[in-house]
DNA sequence: ATGAAAGCGCTAACAT
DNA sequence: ATGTTAGCGCTTTCAT
């Protein structure tokens, strides 16, 4: 039954009313008569009616559409689990505050800049979640300064800028202080990319673990790659010369790379070398042993991404917020702690 | 500098012409002199003039958005790798044509039936790409009804549907024909879920490769999984008992769940089991023995799906069109040929 | 080739 | 509480 086309006027004339009354309606307005209201519903419930999105945008100078921003979308960003977590955090929270997501990947420069102006100064969007990646750092500021409300998810140290995050600072050094109390000596940790702030975090965190318990640092125990599993195995391999007695690797795929370049120099985890990853995803669980690691709430963080920008798009928005979600320790196997 | 903002009235008034001419320079019509069009694009350069999306669409009655729309985007969905890269074609397909991309991920029967609307009916949306899972049979009819420019992504009987696909039957039969030739008698299948036309069809292609060699079908050596590596172990573990040489795998995520099973039983890969996979992705290279399996181009997929989508959208849709991408084997160590 | 004018379907003053 | 009306910024006939 290929509905015709229902413009408000014909649900106006049909339920007896005017047009305002029906947009009243439409809008939750208070100043309806419980009467008119109702006739108004039941005619809406009987011929299918939808408002026109558009037209309701044009009129209102708001689309309800948000979007999510990820300045780099290159090929590592999709052979992590993280991203599509959040996604889905992030359509939640649409869904269910009657937003509609719009998908921004710039999978190069060129395409960055070319949609850029859409993106900051369109009306399409209400606001934009922008996740802090390297190459984040250069957009954010323009976003910033070109007024699109926007909540980053990601650490971002400009005062304008509302984020949410998850407290990689505290999960590093949880991990870290966990293998110091198991009796490591050699702590060693393949650090995610520089310009990632997660990244940042996680190394930092491995550093204050160490100083807390007066270890020096040893420069050639800290490694960096780039998130991916075919990269952390490279970087374990250049590790092992240098006898590190446990690891702190600052994803799970990256930690199932480090593992499997451990078991290539026929070593074992946890009895020659414990590890430690970050994430907390199903693969965690699904290799011997089992990951230890550190959980932090991805979903939840889109989901709030979305929240906090949905509200301050409805309720004026007051001062940046800056969220942070907690992380925990989750022990199993890897770490040699049982 | 937060430019004012700007109406085709403004621009018309400063090139010295009327809105009309600046329409049709902003629409690349014909019946615009040199001159004029000079002069307006100039006013546009100097002035940073954007026409606003949302006027534009409704007086067009097109709004140069297309929806992804996920069926039931339940937890699975997000530990598989493939995914992702769909989400990114599909984006790439956008971005290169001047689409925006909206992302509908249904994750429960009730967001399905609050978003169908919005998603059929409303002005917002040009057409739409959706994924072809158990929950999307049920969608797919009624998208169908409503009207709504569709490509599926993923084979669709319904002559009225355009789709894409990759050759999930002759890869299946690859597989498993390799398989045979390296003698073995056994061979098992840790299929798909059962609505998954993926799933199916790679089923029937190991069913035909048998047949194509006279070999008896023993049904007590096919298993059914749900494309996660987790099922795959415990599908694996039941499979065991059953003594199979050989097991085609319908996912890589899954092989590397059956690898772990097979290892746990205290087998080895490719001497006591032959394995393959599907899909080649990264982590394919990353396990010992490397996986055999079956390419298929997920992100070309994507980026197709929505090209055919905005070429009917922009061409006039003529017959539905079924797009079938090759696959292809790649070997490597798991299958034991080498 | 150009301009005038009529919408697109809705919201939001404003008047009552 | 309700109805009238003026836009929102653009595209698209329709004249010229």
């Amino acid at each position: 039954m290929p509905t015709e086309k229902l413009t408000i006027r014909q649900i106006a004339t049909l339920a007896g009313t005017s047009r305002s009354s029906v947009s009243r309606v439409l809008n939750n307005h208070p100043n309806v008569s419980p009467e008119v209201r109702r006739q108004v519903l039941e005619v809406i419930a009987e011929t299918g009616y939808q408002p026109d999105p558009i037209a309701r945008s044009l009129s209102s100078r708001r689309s309800n559409i948000i979007g999510l921003v990820v300045p780099l979308a290159i090929r590592s960003l999709f052979e992590d689990p993280f991203f599509p977590r959040l996604i889905q955090g992030v359509s939640q929270g649409c869904n269910t505050h009657d937003y509609t997501l719009s998908l921004f990947l710039f999978h190069s420069q060129e395409e960055e800049e070319k949609l850029f102006d859409g993106v900051s100064r369109n009306q399409l969007l209400d606001g934009v979640v922008v996740t802090a990646t390297r190459a984040g750092a250069a957009l954010i500021p323009r976003l910033l300064e070109s007024g699109v409300p926007m909540v980053v998810q990601g650490r971002h140290e400009d005062p304008r800028a509302s984020y949410v995050d998850s407290d990689n600072l505290s999960g590093a050094r949880m991990a870290v202080s966990h293998l110091l109390r198991l009796g490591n000596q050699r702590i060693a940790t393949i650090a995610g990319p520089a310009g990632n702030t997660a990244a940042q975090d996680r190394r930092q965190g491995y550093l204050d673990a160490l100083q807390a318990r007066g270890c020096a640092v040893d420069d050639a125990l800290i490694v960096r790659s780039d998130f991916t599993q075919a990269g952390a195995y490279e970087a374990m391999k250049r590790l092992l010369p240098r006898q590190p007695d446990a690891v702190f690797v600052a994803s799970d795929t990256m930690a199932m790379g480090a593992l499997q370049a451990i078991r290539g120099a026929g070593l074992s985890v946890p009895d020659d070398i414990a590890l430690v990853g970050f994430d907390d995803l199903p693969q965690a669980t699904m290799v011997d042993p089992l990951l230890t690691t550190i959980r932090q709430p991805i979903r939840r963080m889109g989901v709030l991404a979305a929240e906090m920008l949905i509200d301050g798009l409805e309720n004026g928005a007051e001062a940046p917020r800056r969220v942070v979600l907690p992380t925990e320790l989750v022990i199993r196997g890897s770490c040699g702690s049982r």
